[in-house]
DNA sequence: CTTGACTCTGTACCATAGTACGGAGTGTAT
DNA sequence: ATACACTCCGTACTATGGTACAGAGTCAAG
């Protein structure tokens, strides 16, 4: 069978730098559905290995599965009323604008961190990388 | 005893927003280092409030909490050499600037679903989430 | 038409990051 | 000086996100 754009679970593995058994696992979890099958095994377009990397990603980028899984069906679940998706939109950005601005403190203050680095060896006691979200409680 | 600026584990869990438990086991962990002793208990400074919202909050952005441990370190042992932290410090920095870029691209596909939902009930099939980590792999 | 690599289901196991709890000891407010 | 909330330590349990089999079935290349 194997028309192109059809991937046996092992080679959508190998493309997307997993496991099979994490394929199989999202499957069981209900983060990516189980393909049709051809005859006894699965077969998946192509377009599943850029899930599986999006998935990958959001979980590195502080995202549960869950909600890796409520980015993806954002897009996936392209029938549904454009209403129901927006809010939840609106909500991911305010999440992610969180994200980058905390990590932009973080990443002023290992800046400064590593300035006071650059001259000496003197003591850091001066840098601030534990004041960096002091502020940023919502 | 208890002077100012000395809190009990209740204490300090409350203003940090965690179990006791969590305490106890970020210790047991290595990931605090336990206070001294007054008598039986323990009496914690201040300051450690802030060192568990940073480690909570490194674990929202991603971070485990190893290294979240690791980031806290470039801080704490500031009377280690510079330059043993300087590699170390860039080295974050390079992941932060890299989780900054994949969270500003995440949020501008959302942002154009958003846009989709703007005007109408129309389908969202040309809104490309998926497409936002494509070209962002090292 | 067989052989070997791959896939199937199911179950068991693993690491990380906690959470809960029992039973004993401590601190302090009244 | 005693009650009672809080703390101690140790151990066991939980949830999440996988990994690792075992034993059977399947596909397709030669």
């Amino acid at each position: 069978m194997s028309m192109k754009e059809s991937l046996t679970i092992g080679k959508l593995a190998d493309a997307s730098d997993v496991n099979v058994e994490t394929v199989r696992f999202y499957e069981r979890k209900g983060i990516l559905k189980q393909p049709k099958k051809q005859g006894a095994f699965r077969y998946y377009p192509e377009e599943y290995v850029t899930r599986i990397r999006f998935i990958k990603r959001s979980q590195e980028l502080g995202f549960t599965l869950k909600e890796a899984k409520e980015l993806l069906d954002l897009k996936i679940k392209n029938q549904s009323k454009c209403s129901d998706v927006l809010s939840k939109t609106e909500e991911k950005i305010q999440e992610i604008n969180q994200k980058i601005s905390d990590l932009k403190k973080m990443k002023k203050s290992l800046e400064g961190l590593a300035n006071c680095c650059v001259d000496k060896n003197q003591p850091l006691s001066d840098c601030p990388i534990l004041e960096c979200f002091i502020s940023s409680k919502e």
